[in-house]
DNA sequence: CGGAGCATCTTTTCACTGTCAAGACTAAAT
DNA sequence: ATTTAGTCTTGACAGTGAAAAGATGCTCCG
């Protein structure tokens, strides 16, 4: 790999710079100009192909949604074929994701810096909500009413989502000290919180 | 109120001025120096009382902290007063405080900027945890164990506070339609959903 | 084979940001 | 009344994102 004008493939060496500046400054410290530098291009290189600082970041969260899905994918195929399992799989899969990617989670969802009207952005996030929007269906019967429906949608989501930022911003370490269990029993916290939400209690 | 050399109360104005700032502008576009101007101030004014901007939202997050206690509270009073009205009471609570003033939610519960080692960010922060503490562990006979302590308590930080987020980031609207709602059936709909934690349904 | 055209990247510039140092002003203390 | 301490302003600096204009090299058409 040569040191040419042309770069070669630059949109992608400046996805994974950005991640990884993403991963080492955090979001609130991010500079399109150090993500440039640490790509070996000029500062003004990524405006060609990502329009500006929102373009690159939109294109990063996408590329999120659907590592983030492949994270819950993993955890799952490990898991029992139950909903119930699967659910709370596909919930552990989330928390490793925002536990392993801390600022990128952040980025894709609560931050306004992305885009969400861009095409590419609004499928992966739409793509990520289909799944969630699935499992929890599959926890009620099939002729549950609408609002049910809902209901256990936006609990099963808001447990799950809540416990990840309470995790990631730290606030969870003083009640759960996760970091100090074993990978485990970690699991069998956060999968003893997650069956609260469904009314079920341990196994 | 004439405008003389020294202001009178610079600090409570800059206070102000930044929340103002931050509703309107939002926490990523947060300027020390928009703030500044809005109070009539120089630039390097703020620099005097909050010695840098980490300084000012440190405090803000702080005075944000008792001003979430007390949109709790309100809601409290109006519920009543078994444990578990009050649990969904202090969860509403919760969310109006959300839903008014997101960026400064944002800035106390996902954000890097203020410092948490800030003697009275940490204790107002630390009241309110221990209010959330409180009420959980009221929901729970006076000889659980720790372990289940732990579990109701993070189980029910964490659906309101994902609920929280996901409608201040615009990702509950597709499935719950807040806005369109009277405000009776929209605290119904997150009432649902903060009970189905607790393993019961509705009224 | 040889330009012409074009996408890619660099350089320069601009307005804006936060922080620091130095100075101007005022209030309170001696 | 004069010092002293606190409050605010001014000016400077390095860093940021964005826009414009210039340099470079690839590609394709003659």
């Amino acid at each position: 790999m040569t040191k040419r004008y042309h770069h070669g493939d630059l949109p992608a060496a400046l996805l994974q710079a950005a991640e990884a500046a993403l991963d080492e400054a955090g979001l609130e410290n991010f500079s399109l100009r150090a993500v440039a530098k640490r790509a070996g291009v000029s500062h003004a290189a990524p405006a060609h192909h990502f329009k500006d600082t929102q373009g690159l970041l939109t294109a990063l969260a996408a590329r999120g949604y659907r590592r983030f899905v492949k994270a819950q994918e993993a955890r799952q195929s490990k898991a029992g074929p139950s909903p119930i399992e699967q659910a709370v799989a596909s919930g552990l899969g989330y928390i490793d994701f925002a536990e392993a990617h801390p600022a990128l989670f952040r980025l894709m969802f609560s931050s306004q810096k992305p885009d969400r009207s861009d095409p590419d952005f609004a499928a992966a996030a739409l793509e990520a909500y289909a799944k969630l929007e699935r499992e929890a269906a599959a926890l009620l019967p099939a002729d549950a009413d609408a609002s049910d429906r809902t209901t256990v949608v936006m609990a099963s989501w808001s447990v799950v989502h809540g416990l990840a930022e309470l995790i990631i911003s730290g606030r969870a370490e003083r009640p759960l000290a996760l970091s100090l269990q074993s990978s485990q029993s970690r699991d069998a916290a956060i999968r003893a919180i997650i069956l609260k939400v469904h009314g079920r209690s341990d196994p």
